[in-house]
Order: C-alpha cells, then structure tokens, then sequence
DNA sequence: TTTGGGATGTAATAACATATCAACCCCAAA
DNA sequence: TTTGGGGTTGATATGTTATTACATCCCAAA
C-alpha cells in the first residue's frame, strides 16, 4: 500500500491487509472489533475516499447493522480514537488510515475532482507553523492539515 | 495589531482600524459594505475569537438586522470571498482577518482554553506537504491549516 | 448471583448550512 | 420618465451533520 494514495494497487489486497492489521493491533491491545467497527472500517477500505457518516450509516442501515446516527459516529469514534480512521474536517467525513497501529500526524491531500484522499505525513512542530507557535508561546497539541487540490487523474481532462 | 494575536493590545483601535480598511477597500474595489455586512465584520472584530454562524445570527437578531440563517451566511460568504474573515474548519466558524486586504494564505493557531485564533502565515507549496504533494503528482489549490493547543495565557494554571 | 463496564438500540433534538422565491433598491440605458 | 437588470435583503422551508439521553444486552469479575 503506496502512502501516497492516487496510484492504482491491489484494492482487495489493500482492504484485506487494513482489516488484518487493525485486528492484530486491537487483539494485542485488548479493544472489541466488534461487528459494526469492523464493517465500518471496511467500507470506509473499499471506498478508499473520505465518506460522510450518514453515507456509512446508509450501508449499515442497508445490511441490518443500525439505523440511527449513533450507531455510525460511535463505530467511526472508536477508530478515529485508536487512528484506524480519520476525520476530515474540511469535508466532515472519514476516511481509512493508511499507516494504522503508527502513532502518526497526518496530513491530508483532497483531489476535488475524485474526492480521493491521500495521507501524508505531517510535523506540525516543524517549519512556519512551529516557528509562529513558538514565537507566540503558543503549544500545539494537534493540527489539521488538509490540502485540496486536484490528483494527478484528474488533472489531465479538467473541465472546472 | 500584531500578526500573531495573543498579546493584550489596544482592542479599540484594533475594531477600529480593522473597519476603516475594510471600509476603504471596499470602496475602491465597489464592493457595497453594508450595514449588515459591517456590523458581521465589527462584532467578529470585538470577539477576536472564532464565532459560528448561529451566535451572529442571534446578535443580528437581538438588533433587528436579520433574523434568518441566510442573512448571517451571506454577509460570511461575502466577507470570507474578498478575504475580510476566514472560515475556521475544525470549529464550523469564522474569524475575523488579521490582514485585510492581503492576499495571503492563512494558517491558524487555535486555543482550546480560551477560544482566541491567532492567524499566522501559512505556505503550503514549502516544506514536507508540498513535497509529498509533488512526489504525488498533486497540484495544491487551498489549504487548512489549523493547530489546536494552549496559548500562554491558558498555559499558566492550566486545568483540563 | 450480583454488579459494573462496554457495546448497542432507539427516540428526540441540537447545530450547522442551503435552496428557493419574492420584494426592494439603485442606477443606467432606452 | 420608464424600464430593466444586478445586487441585496426578507422569509419559508428544508437539507445535512452531530449529540443527548435513556434503555437494554452481554459478559466477566467479585
């Protein structure tokens, strides 16, 4: 799986392998993969884009699974908590980790044309943002960095 | 008024000047600076601090400027086009612009004690975002840039 | 067997945002 | 002077996103 996320790859063997690490990690780590998180987590897998909550509640709704928005933001909680997932504010939608079980700060890339979403890394302490927080006194505990822009698909044949 | 905006400062003038710029690039652009869009502007100015869309609208409404959502929406819409305010993703709300007038790409330093937002310089094509984007093949059009942490003065006794 | 924590079911509501159409004002072209 | 168009505002309704609150279930530890 590329960390950077607009190339093709083996999306079978993708979800598989995301649905197989955060196993592993919630079993070493003592955490209930229950039914509907893990049903979550793989829709949001299959997707590979960022998908609001009600579009996820939609499916569970579909498969039996729940009916009522707490059912999909409790699921989508739990695995933004323990950075299975993320959330995307720019779009308030989630989207699957690419690096899950990593202590990680992400960084987002959000083509407009697809509404892929890449992860990057990112050290919000580092560069512009670090040196202002630092020279106002100001101690960042978590940052949202999230590009939009086009993927390089989408590039070629833009029409907006 | 300083780019990063924690320190105590001359609130007055700040409102003040803050108008007066807005005010007079309105004019030369013949943009129509109304009442309803000036006094968005004002209070979000007296707050210094990011407000929703819904706590203006009841300001508005408790002046007899305007009672429904669209009325706040549209005079935010028109301040955050021509860079007057800025839209402040993680908080669903807005705060007024540091650099009127100024084309620049804001990042934002955001305190979870007290609510103030600072507005400091952002470069999104710098540093390791722009790299990851350009290894991707990604062209960045906008970027969000936000920190949430402590500023100084809710650093000391801090609680939570 | 009871008790307590975590997960889920369900109803209701809060919070944030937009679509649509009518009314109004100003100004400039006919 | 009239007419028409652009831009702004008024108002109703609705769409979208998120949370609160409380009931229930299951399981494991005491």
């Amino acid at each position: 799986m590329d960390p950077i996320g607009f190339e093709s790859h083996d999306h079978q063997g993708c979800i598989a392998d995301g649905l197989a690490q955060v196993e592993a990690y919630c079993s070493d780590a003592g955490l209930q993969f229950t039914p509907i998180r893990r049903r979550v987590l793989e829709i949001l897998l299959q997707e590979h884009r960022a998908l609001g909550a009600y579009d996820i509640l939609d499916r569970l709704r579909a498969e039996g699974l729940g009916s009522q928005p707490p059912v999909a933001y409790r699921a989508l909680d739990f695995l933004t908590k323990h950075g299975f997932c993320h959330r995307i504010e720019r779009l308030n939608a989630f989207t699957a980790c690419a690096h899950p079980g990593q202590d990680h700060a992400p960084a987002f890339l959000i083509c407009r044309g697809c509404d892929a979403v890449a992860e990057a890394q990112g050290r919000p302490t580092e560069g512009l943002l670090g040196t202002a927080a630092r020279d106002a006194g100001f101690s960042i505990e978590r940052a949202v960095i999230e590009a939009e822009g086009l993927c390089p698909n989408c590039q070629t044949g833009e029409t907006r």
